[in-house]
Formats: C-alpha cells, structure tokens, sequence
DNA sequence: GTCAATGCAAACATTTTGCAACTCT
DNA sequence: AGAGTTGCAAAATGTTTGCATTGAC
C-alpha cells in the first residue's frame, strides 16, 4: 500500500497541490489542506467515508461533499490515484512520490499486495502499438488467493471461492 | 466486444447454466431462460438496467431485480463476465466460448477496444509467482486515445482529457 | 468586494432486500 | 406439497448537487 511518507515531502505536495490551485484561480482553503495532509499520512488504500471518519476523529470539521469535491482534484492533479477493488466504492491511495505499483487482491482474506507495474506498463504499450491505440494509463489487479489462504484453503474447495454466495435467509 | 452467438452456442450455453443450476437444487425458470438468451444475443457490453429495457421491449415481462439476481448467477457459472469500465455501473460481458480478451476505453469518445488477454495473463502469472500469490483472474484496462481521438485531439489539448471538469452550473 | 468553497440536506443512481404471490420439480 | 423464484416497492449504498453562508485572495 502506499506508505504514510516524511513532512518533507508532504510539504512538497502541498505546495504542488497549492500551486495547481492557484494556476486554476482555486482557492487553498483550509480544508484541502487538511485533506492532503489526512491523505498523504494514509498509509493505506481508503475510502472517502474513512477518510471523513478518520478527519473527524482527529478533531477537524469537515463535510463530506468537501471530501468528495477534494478528492477529485487531488485525483485530477495527480497526487491521488482511485483504485477499484470492489464493485462497489471507490478507494484512494495517495501516490506522490511513489513507485507506480499495481495490485493483488486475495479473494478469501482480502489482503492487497502490491508490486511493481513497470512490467505492465510495458506490455500495455506494446498492446496499444498493436492497435494504434494511445494509452495513457491502466488498471490492473489480480485476483486469486494469498499464499496463507492458499494453504488455509483445500484444493477441493478454492472453486467455491469463485461461486456466488446464495443469499442467506434471516427472518424477522 | 463479446460477439452474439449461433443458436447452436446459446444451446450449449443453457445446458451448461441448466445443469449448474439443477446441480445446485436452482431452478431453471422461464426469466432465467430469457435473460440466459437476451444475453447471448447481445454482441455488445451492457449494463443491467439496458438488459431490463431490451428485454421488455421485446415483450418479456421481467423485474429488475431478477435482472440483478440472474446476472449474479451467470457470472458464478462462468457464462457472464463483469467489466469495469465506469466507476458508475458494472457493465457485462457473456464470454461463453468466446476468447479471453480486456479492454482499451477512450477517454475521449467511449469506443471499447478488446485486445487478446494471453499476454496479460502469462504477465500475471509471473507477477503472482514472484509473489508466492495464486491468480485466478484479473481486471486489465488500458486507458487512452484511440487513434481517431488521437488525430482529433491536438497534442496541447490532450492533457486536459486527465482533468476533472469543474462542475457547470445550470439554472431551474 | 468578489468569486469560489463550504456544510448540509436533499437528490441521484445503482444495486439489494423483504415479502406475499407464484412456479418449477 | 414445498422449496426456490418472482415482481414490486422500499431500503441501502455511494456519490453528487442546490443553496445560503462563509472565507480566500
């Protein structure tokens, strides 16, 4: 996961994701500031929700549209990546000064693994060339089983893993 | 995109989902037939609620939530695949006997481009394998300019397609 | 002072769920 | 007959938007 990183280079990115603004005639208000900060010592994919919770807790008040409207410019300014695990929210990693890396996701526990993506990068190139295509970026993940699931996880069973859960009954 | 398919396909395809279901104590409804059907003829990416509109349009009296809860069975049987190309909706793919293959999107004007997966997936194995991690499947998309938008776009301007559009406003 | 940003609540869009009626097997 | 399935409407998510107020420059 994207590692919590020194004030150093956070007050880096602060003053890339000031400048941004300001080239934009956007405002650095206080809450952006405090969202970068609250994203660059993530060390951790997050949700926006967390990241609201996680402001709060430690003592700032901020809205969550503030949080949504924000992450979409750190997005747009390249200090913030959206990563897609699951079908439903989006997560966020921060990604200045990072190594491009992409990630496995382990279908049983859910632990992610990242690793390097300069091998896909390459091999996404390589495809685009083949059919004129430009890219830009990529998503990549690879789904599959940790080595601990692997072991915790009989051979015989592992396709069930791929198999959709029946819907469990409750009754009132 | 996933190509609609010869009677002869669809017949395989609805042994293969009728067996997994009756393997299973499901039942093989008429809604699931149909949809089972609606799918396979569909040679394009589709959404759920467009499934529901086709369908009906064609006189099938179906719900939504059939719709969702159908879909969910055919992936588990390996007949539909999920797609992810907007962080909206899930899009869908039936991909019985048709080759493994992921996707160039756009960014510019939404065209799809399907690209052979071997590469990718011999890719991956390795990846998984230095990481002593077991794939079973991965999500790969390569984002860009298709080589219309590339010719359109001029090189100044390109940058922008990676901006978050500020929001318009619009009046009642 | 001006224009953008904020928080809130309401709106939205997509997907899921509870339930009574219904239908495969 | 009985367990699974359906459609519907309501609920649940996750995200966006309208608007009056606040704040940066």
């Amino acid at each position: 996961m994207a590692r919590a990183v020194s004030d150093n280079v956070i007050e880096t990115a602060e003053n890339v994701f000031r400048e941004y603004l300001r080239d934009r005639g956007l405002k650095y208000t206080e809450e952006r500031q405090a969202i970068l900060r609250a994203v660059m010592k993530n060390d951790e994919h997050f949700e926006a929700e967390q990241l609201l919770l996680d402001m709060r807790q430690s003592g700032h008040r901020v809205g969550k549209a503030t949080i949504y409207r924000s992450l979409k410019i750190l997005v747009a300014c390249g200090i913030v990546k959206e990563v897609h695990f699951s079908n439903k929210q989006v997560h966020y990693e921060h990604t200045y000064g990072q190594d491009p890396h992409d990630h496995m996701v382990c279908r049983r526990c859910g632990r992610i693994i990242e690793f390097d993506a300069a091998e896909v990068t390459r091999l996404r190139t390589l495809i685009a060339a083949d059919h004129r295509f430009h890219a830009l970026s990529h998503r990549f993940s690879i789904m599959g089983l940790c080595e601990a699931c692997v072991r915790a996880c009989p051979v015989g069973l592992r396709a069930n893993l791929l198999l959709a859960r029946r819907g469990k009954k409750k009754k009132g």
